[in-house]
DNA sequence: TTTCTGGGCCTACAT
DNA sequence: GGCCCAGAAA
């Protein structure tokens, strides 16, 4: 292994033996290196690989790290424990399902999933399921359980205090009746494991001698519970992180996590990560500038010695249709004079909205683009509806996928009879599968109680093939068997179009069969439930990369087009209302910037079309934080000043009234 | 039971 | 500007 490679305190941070570590590893400071060639240190150094654990938040950075340990090591890294949270949790929890109160093979919830549990909840409470609610109810469950709290810790006196804690109660117990997890779950239930079952927690306590954890700046209580417990006996955890990426407080992250590690440990080890390979020093002074607005972080400064690099363009433009053609024209321009492809070209923007007026733009210069983030496979309707019959062949006590999948195709299966059903199930303390297949204590008429009937002999029969056949064999079986084929093909391109996606899960199933020949259903379907969107985001061949902020955190690009630099876009209208809102809006505006290899570009609009309704916005107030003569600007006809040009102009940033 | 349509309402980011 | 749902019609 080339130690010399390293930068001083790269290597410091490698070579690191035991006891807490806490690298502070800038944008594009090389820290997946670090984090590998740490672990091939340790490798070297007579550790041996399965007392190992490395934690990571998406596949993607699992696999990558993985594959450069492959490279280091010129081997596998047998027995190696890498994953993100939620796989590694998964694979803790499952062998004991049965002491929390589950069985083998239980499902795991999406957000979809999730919303349809709450539904059925907020049904049995005789509540009114006004769409805002549930999706306001389950954010403040999801973040409860990030907190670590389970219903009983609710103890609010407010009325909405006592709602919330009995829908959570209700939400959970039809979660347990139906054998399945969210995604929240899978780490809570795991962490309360540890903390009331002495056994399990002394089996995972003395299993791994080095933890380590890539982007801890996102880790939330939950995660740092189990962190703790599986590392107060050695101590010997190994944190990377940059507090100023820290962007995911939504949805439980909590910054002082990393903040307060040098508190949690006294005697921890902290590195700085300092020196970027990624941008020019252009663009990181405009970084620099954006981001030393913050009161709390701790203090780096990033540099780089690839040169000064072009000044970064700001543009202001008079609406949103202007913004994305002056970028649509301005990569047919850079293509056409410096050389550049459609895959150097990101443009980045803070929400999905957002992408249409880039979409249409480009489609106007025939300049191909991959929009990340946008329906993925797994959300199709033709898969998931599959994917459901899958779920409820390994548990069949799985009402979310039952109720999916019961009049799917047309049997004739009302939505009050599949609901009976699996209410039956519930009173009589049987799957549903077998209430369906007995359909006599089920409380509705005779020829519903029939068309269950049929339900269960069609599907049951496939029971049988689960433990016997693979899973790409199981989605023909379920293809074939219940004339799925038909019921999706109504001679439309759509219809076409689905048929096609079937057999590209079909395909895909096969391939993962190669690739881990001795898994079966169930490994298959908790691989599928914790794909993210963010693990197939790779440079398409050719293709400008159209992307939000979060989900671009970590890539890079030559050319950035940093879009909708407006107050209430970018910082979001929302982040007013939250405290330490307009800290992360502005570490989002930071992630943006440092994404940036040599040219960059902010965007912003005076007039922008939202809902379809054209509102007025001021330029960004992150854009009075740069200098002006950091950036080279362009203002186009038509742009309405709202402050920040003529400050430009007069070369000032003090007014910020 | 299934299909169609109009109106309401949102939408941040996502493992 | 699109999704979801309620209510009507077949």
């Amino acid at each position: 292994m080339d130690l010399a490679s390293l930068n001083d305190p790269q290597r410091h941070a490698v070579t690191h033996r035991s006891g807490p570590l806490l690298i502070l590893a800038g944008a594009g400071s090389g820290k997946t290196r670090v984090l590998t060639m740490r672990i091939a240190n340790l490798i070297h150094h007579g550790v041996e690989a399965e007392r190992i654990l490395a934690l990571t938040f998406t596949n993607k950075a699992a696999r990558e790290m993985r594959t450069r340990l492959k490279a280091l090591l010129g081997r596998a890294p047998d027995g190696l424990w890498v994953g993100t949270f939620h796989a590694i949790a998964t694979r803790m929890l499952r062998p004991h399902a049965d002491r929390l109160g589950y069985r083998a093979g239980f499902t795991i919830f999406d957000e979809d999933d999730s919303r349809s549990i709450m539904k059925r909840a907020l049904a049995d409470l005789d509540l009114d399921p006004k769409k805002h609610q549930v999706a306001g109810l389950l954010a403040a469950i999801s973040r409860a359980k990030a907190e670590s709290r389970s219903p009983e810790d609710i103890t609010g006196k407010k009325a909405s205090d006592r709602a919330l804690r009995m829908i959570y109660e209700r939400y959970q117990a039809l979660s347990r009746e139906s054998n399945g997890m969210d995604f929240d779950d899978l780490l809570l239930n795991l962490v309360q494991l540890l903390k009331n079952d002495a056994e399990v927690l002394a089996e995972w306590r003395g299993r791994f001698d080095h933890v380590l954890v890539d982007e801890y700046q996102d880790t939330n209580r939950v995660q740092y519970e189990l962190l703790r417990l599986l590392c107060d006996g050695h101590r010997n955890l190994a944190v990377v992180g940059d507090d100023d990426q820290s962007i995911y407080a939504f949805r439980g992250a909590d910054v002082r996590n990393i903040l307060d590690f040098g508190r949690d440990y006294t005697d921890a080890t902290v590195v700085k990560l300092e020196q970027n390979y990624r941008s020019t020093q252009a663009i990181l002074d405009v970084a620099h500038h954006v981001i030393s607005r913050n009161q709390e972080r701790t203090d780096k400064r990033l540099w780089t010695a690839r040169g000064e690099g072009r000044r970064p363009v700001l543009l202001l433009s008079p609406d949103d249709e202007a913004e994305a053609a002056f970028v649509g024209d301005e990569i047919l321009a850079l293509e056409q004079s410096e050389g550049w492809i459609h895959s150097d070209f990101a443009i980045l923007y803070r929400t999905n909205a957002q992408s249409r007026a880039f979409e249409k733009a480009l489609m106007a210069r025939r300049i191909s683009y991959n929009l990340v983030g946008g329906l993925r496979f797994w959300d199709r309707r033709e898969i998931k509806d599959v994917v459901a019959y899958l779920r409820f062949l390994a548990n069949p006590s799985d009402a979310v996928s039952f109720d999916r999948i019961a009049n799917v195709p047309k049997r004739r299966i009302s939505e009050r009879t599949a609901q009976a059903a699996i209410a039956a199930a519930a009173d009589g303390g049987v799957s549903i599968l077998e209430a369906c297949a007995a359909p006599a204590q089920v409380q509705v008429r005779a020829d519903a109680q029939e068309a269950l009937a049929s339900f269960a002999a069609q599907v049951g029969s496939l029971v049988a093939d689960v433990g016997k056949r693979r899973p790409h064999e199981l989605i023909q079986l379920v293809l074939r068997r219940c004339n799925l084929s038909e019921h999706y093909d109504d001679g439309s391109p759509a219809g076409r179009n689905r048929l096609d996606n079937l057999v590209e899960l079909r395909e895909l199933a096969q391939s993962y069969e190669r690739y881990s020949p001795a898994q079966g259903l169930e490994r298959f379907l908790t691989d599928i439930a914790l794909t993210a969107g963010a693990d197939d985001v790779d440079g398409k061949r050719e293709q400008v990369t159209l992307i939000t902020l979060h989900m671009a955190k970590g890539l890079e690009y030559p050319v950035v087009f940093l879009t909708g630099l407006e107050d209430k876009m970018l910082p979001h209208e929302r982040a007013f209302e939250e405290a330490g809102g307009l800290d992360e809006e502005r570490r989002l505006c930071y992630v943006g910037i440092t994404r940036a290899q040599r040219r960059l570009y902010l965007t912003s609009a005076s007039v922008r079309t939202i809902f379809a309704k054209t509102v007025a916005l001021a330029s960004s107030q992150f854009l009075h934080d740069i200098p002006p003569a950091l950036l080279d600007m362009v203002e186009l006809e038509g742009h309405r000043s709202h402050g920040i040009a003529s400050r430009l102009r007069r070369g000032s940033v003090e007014a910020t009234a």
